[in-house]
DNA sequence: CATGGCGTTTGACTTACATCAAGGCCACCC
DNA sequence: GGGTGGCCTTGATGTAAGTCAAACGCCATG
């Protein structure tokens, strides 16, 4: 037996799922569709989700059935090792695309956790490659967007590789920085939605680096830390800080 | 003025360039073609381009005309940071796709070099993306090997940004075992193509650690090092080093 | 309003890897 | 054949970040 309708306000959010109306949807997968396109574009979004902080969205092992669109909210993805090791390797915000390690092998290959209530556009994959045949404009932002996540990660290499403690976490804070003003929040003053321990995590290091990092950064005057709210007071020298000639 | 055919034994190849009739296809981008299909992926590859070692596929910066598919030889990417800072983010080998780093912004964002004498055949993009939504089958390996270095890259973090240095070695050393064996050679004894330090760029490593880890792993009678032949005499020992629990 | 617990901060101490330095091996080239 | 330079090895020493431990602040919950 199905639910057909799901109850309470939930049921305006259904009838509008509609990229087209959507205030994301230049960041998002439709971004460069024309309008007569997008309508076809509409109907490839059938379904929404909501997670509760803390939920999964998939976990790794789980066969792919779509990739779904952040359209509010806050996730996280952890690459596991068999030991039981775990690693973030992305915080996602609205707009971002998420699933896309599992189309090599029809399963996921990490977890990905809401980290703050959030909501997920469901994209069934093999709907998104029929349309993207029809429509090039459609192709060629899937492709952007997979592109863009693996220079996203050789980003992340070289931030592991071979920044000290100090830069990643300067690092860490201008992209979240950026990320927010381009969706239209303020760029200078932000809540942490990750504990100490999760941005140690993606930095590669543990949360009382980040702690200790974080403190000196707020002596320096850098930024203004309380607990999860950031302020952030001179951009510039964060960014000196990455960019400073190795001796 | 063109050259419109180069001189040599060169022309031989030139004339044989067909996916159909080439070893690597079941790796490469024509994996799963079938043969009515495959004829029009022959003409997608319509040029190869042999590299002599140290010479460069392409450079940050570069526009996207192509994407590359190892025919022969030994590469390396790197990401650059403006200070100078450069990081090694992956060795490749015949099979392998390169490129995909541009799709997103039509720009390379890494340099990518050959390490000894290399073949590579190119693809233009634009023909790729075309041909794609006609070929369905292509349209999926090309979706499956973006999305494999996707999950390589995530690899990559959990290992720079959660293992120690002898640990890192060992999966460093696996992972090429692994590669090697899938190609038809010997995936216990083989040459590095590239130095300790371009091993040390790449794990996060000083070019120092490297060696004295490849000693000590010696000693221990895990491997035989001698310059770059490496000859692994206990896999199982190296891959117990990897996923041994963290106390 | 007390209670407990998670997340965080801070300090004291340890350690894995980096850095600095010297010397060796091998290939290449006059 | 002897020099030159790139790559590698090994030892001595330095240091950034990890570990361990204690205590605090803030919620959440009863």
């Amino acid at each position: 037996m199905k639910t057909p309708v799901p109850t309470g306000p939930v049921d305006v959010g259904h009838l509008r799922i509609a990229c087209s109306s959507c205030s994301l949807r230049e960041l998002c997968l439709p971004a460069g569709i024309d309008t007569r396109e997008m309508e076809r574009v509409d109907r490839l979004v059938n379904r929404r989700r909501k997670l509760k902080r803390g939920e999964h969205l998939y976990r790794a092992g789980a066969p792919l059935a779509a990739l779904y669109a952040i359209r509010s909210g806050f996730m996280k993805s952890c690459v596991l090792h068999d030991d039981g090791r775990e690693q973030v390797a992305g915080f996602h915000m609205m707009g971002e695309l998420l699933g896309m390690d599992a189309i090599s092998s029809s399963r996921h290959m990490c977890d990905t956790v809401a980290l703050e209530d959030s909501e997920v556009c469901e994209i069934p994959f093999g709907y998104l490659e029929q349309l993207s045949r029809e429509l090039p404009s459609l192709q060629q932002q899937l492709h952007r967007i997979m592109s863009r996540e693996i220079v996203r990660d050789y980003g992340v290499m070289l931030l592991l590789g071979s920044m000290k403690a100090e830069e990643r976490l300067a690092a860490f804070l201008l992209n979240l920085s950026q990320r927010f003003t381009a969706r239209g929040y303020s760029g200078t003053e932000f809540n942490l939605r990750m504990t100490r321990e999760e941005i140690g995590s993606y930095l590669g290091l543990k949360l009382e680096t980040i702690s200790r990092v974080l403190s000196r950064f707020q002596q320096d005057g850098l930024i203004v830390a309380r607990h999860k709210h950031i302020r952030i007071r001179d951009p510039e020298a964060l960014r000196r800080l990455i960019s400073q000639q190795r001796q």
